[in-house]
DNA sequence: TCCTCTTCTCGAACGTTGGTCTAGTAATCG
DNA sequence: CGATTACTAGACCAACGTTCGAGAAGAGGA
């Protein structure tokens, strides 16, 4: 080999510095080069744990170790992984391998999805936008098959599915917006006078919003069933 | 500073220009000055107008005939403007001045909420923050005074109110959120194969949406009643 | 070994945003 | 008339999403 390119002076590493050993063994494709599910994944550990508003893109490329910029040959805008990181959490959403009684596996669909989304709180303010991927679609896939198993058909069909996954939606949004639960509360009963029966609900615990969210989808799936044409 | 007080030449109509004829007489007091009402109304508008993305706090200014920071005298932050007209709007959901059979006012006031955040489509967007306005509550206590009324106690009480203004906005969101409506049909259209359920509902029109909604209205009243205590 | 093509990365910079600071002006009150 | 209050414009700031063009790395061919 070539020692005769004397003195590593190089400023960069490639060129000068024949010498192997100070190079590093491909080092550029040492970590994997970076992928679209790589930023993905990235996004959805930052809002976990810094929450939407430090859901920049620098600050996201500078997580991965890459240039700002690097980000936009595998991404269109910063819209793009919002929809994206929205779609990868529902993945996690179980699915049953097999599908059994269809009111159980209704059930355990919207029950998931709802601790899905809890699990990620900056999930139902994303909720914005067209959901049209391809988690969500194949779990809303299977939601109106089991419904269809149920016996629904036509608007009912549609009505239920709709209605089941508005409810779900719906319920996250709410437990998820507001902010410290003391707030609102407090805010009510300084305001008793307005508000008498709001004020005389009283104080919500932690347990009671998940045995809320029970009762109404029993009462919403017992409707949509009676209904059922 | 400026000795060349001559020619009305003056870059300001104030200090420079003391003849009182090229003053417009009065023209400060003329219009009313900006009141937090008069921002709020301006930025309802602008949102229904030009949409949520063109409500810059600049633009919100230009509109109103002032700087933009003058808007904060009046006003914190624009998220400030953000959650008063979001509060402002639902001040149009009709309340019966007397209340009458506790079903009929429950299902009025959840259609009439329906129906002005389909009025308003950034509304439901604007969802993911806390709702203590006095718009908001107001609807709230009197949609739980009308399930009181109903015979609804306790945490049936508390399901049931959470139950329908959860389904409420789920529905409304879901409804404002998707593009046009064909982007998503064509999409699942496309994949057919992997979602034939849903292919198979087929394209829903502009009618069927409230329809649909009415149906799980229907459905979920009825479920809740059933279950009530 | 050299050249080229494609794939991928990045620094610099642009235009715009929400928000603040400075420095006022017009009306009002004592 | 002087001081106080209500109100306003312009300049300014840090931060944002995004564009642009320059390149580096690897594969393939001759």
């Amino acid at each position: 080999m070539n020692e005769s390119r004397a003195g590593g002076r190089g400023g960069r590493s490639s060129g000068v510095a024949g010498e192997v050993w100070l190079r590093e063994p491909r080092a550029y494709r040492a970590a994997p080069p970076l992928t679209r599910d790589r930023i993905v994944a990235e996004a959805v550990a930052l809002l976990d744990e810094e929450g939407p508003a430090r859901l920049t893109m620098r600050h996201l490329a500078e997580r991965l170790g890459v240039g700002s910029t690097t980000l936009y040959w595998h991404v269109r805008t910063k819209d793009d992984v919002l929809d994206l990181a929205l779609d990868a959490i529902f993945g996690d959403v179980p699915l049953p391998a097999r599908p059994g009684d269809w009111a159980d596996d209704v059930r355990g669909l919207i029950t998931g999805w709802y601790a899905v989304m809890l699990r990620h709180p900056w999930a139902p303010g994303l909720l914005g936008r067209p959901m049209l991927g391809p988690n969500v679609l194949a779990r809303t896939e299977f939601l109106q098959a089991a419904l269809a198993r149920g016996g629904f058909t036509g608007v009912d069909l549609a009505a239920a599915t709709h209605g089941l996954a508005n409810y779900v939606i719906g319920s996250a949004l709410t437990r998820t917006a507001g902010g410290p639960e003391d707030v609102a509360d407090q805010h009510v009963r300084a305001h008793a006078e307005e508000y008498p029966t709001l004020a005389a609900t009283g104080h919500l615990g932690e347990q009671d919003w998940d045995e809320l969210f029970r009762r109404g989808l029993s009462g919403l799936l017992a409707g949509l069933t009676g209904s059922r044409a």
